[in-house]
DNA sequence: TCCATGATTGACTAATCACTCCACAAATGT
DNA sequence: ACATTTGTGGAGTGATTAGTCAATCATGGA
């Protein structure tokens, strides 16, 4: 019923699969069940249909990394959470994934709205945390960061590409959080 | 006064800077100094020069990575040797990298020949070698190849992005690899 | 000198695509 | 009941672009 949602899930599924410049806005329209001018009515361009995407993304994720942090969780607990909830949204996920990446190496980052950039801070934070608490290595915030994010990446990108049972698929979960652990601590 | 290199060099810059949508084959040829018809006569079509880029990028990625190993080098020592390398090819080749970056997330990707996709076998058997060795954790080689890579890409990523002294540099990268490898070890 | 081969040119084309426009429908307010 | 806003449709348009082609130019061998 939500016009809105379709273009935006009929558009996630034909630019990973074809890319930006590979599906024009009349199949999006097409596989989304609307008429072409529908689409800009509800996007202005195709640009801004395919950065909205992204907020879109960004906002799911954010919301599924953080539903679980307690305040009074320790350090490592809030790390522990934040990775496997991370790396889980990455399995299930792996369209959503794959465009994030795609968007994230072109030039259409430049348009990410400013109010976004600062949805990591609250790990940057958690990071800070730690190395005042000393349970965290004294390293830039940032470079910790990048470290465990990609990492989180790498082991995503194994998981999605090998084939597994689930069983191994958890143990493996936790066994990688145990190494980036021991790598920042 | 090779107009082919003169279309990839121009054809590189462009690509990383507007992507493969945003520059079209007009301002290739204006960049590269020729005319529109004498890139059709090197490249048959644009996504053939989008795929011969990569190619070209990838071969010098390996020359560069593999020029100092030695066959008696020891497991860490051909590692550490792979590993610095690869990431200073990656400081020095900033827009290489950022093209490798789009190109391997974006539909091209399927269009890699076949013969390139044994490139990175050599570090495969270096693994499985290690682990024979007994010096390198058993998990599989892929899952190691997948950390190192990603860890690699992490890391390159921080020293881009912030800018810091050549020494500081040193520093880091050395110490990077030691993290890595009390990780596969 | 003459020919052959391949490089080089740039005007041209057929197709595509992002976006507009306007007519109409549905919902919402008064 | 009427007016106003909001949503929806789809044909149409102007600009852009990948790729073509017929003509020229450069080189070197016979």
């Amino acid at each position: 019923m939500d016009k809105q949602k379709d273009i935006l899930n009929a558009a996630l599924k034909l630019f990973t699969e074809f890319g930006f410049h590979g599906t024009p806005t009349s199949k999006i329209a097409q596989e989304a069940g609307v008429a072409n001018g529908t689409l800009f009515h509800y996007f202005k361009t195709k640009d801004e249909l395919i950065v909205a995407i992204y907020v879109e993304i960004k906002k799911q994720l954010g919301f599924c990394v953080s539903k679980d942090i307690q305040p009074d969780d320790s350090i490592k607990e809030t790390a522990h959470k934040y990775y496997i909830a991370a790396l889980h949204w990455g399995i299930d996920n792996e369209m959503e994934l794959r465009y994030v990446q795609q968007f994230l190496s072109s030039p259409y980052v430049s348009m990410i709205p400013k109010e976004l950039v600062e949805q990591s801070l609250a790990i940057i934070n958690m990071i800070k945390e730690g190395i005042k608490q000393k349970v965290i290595k004294v390293t830039p915030a940032e470079y910790t960061m990048s470290i465990i994010s990609s990492h989180l990446y790498g082991v995503n990108q194994y998981i999605n590409t090998q084939q597994m049972s689930t069983a191994k698929q958890k143990q493996l979960i936790n066994e990688s959080f145990e190494l980036v652990w021991k790598m920042i601590t």
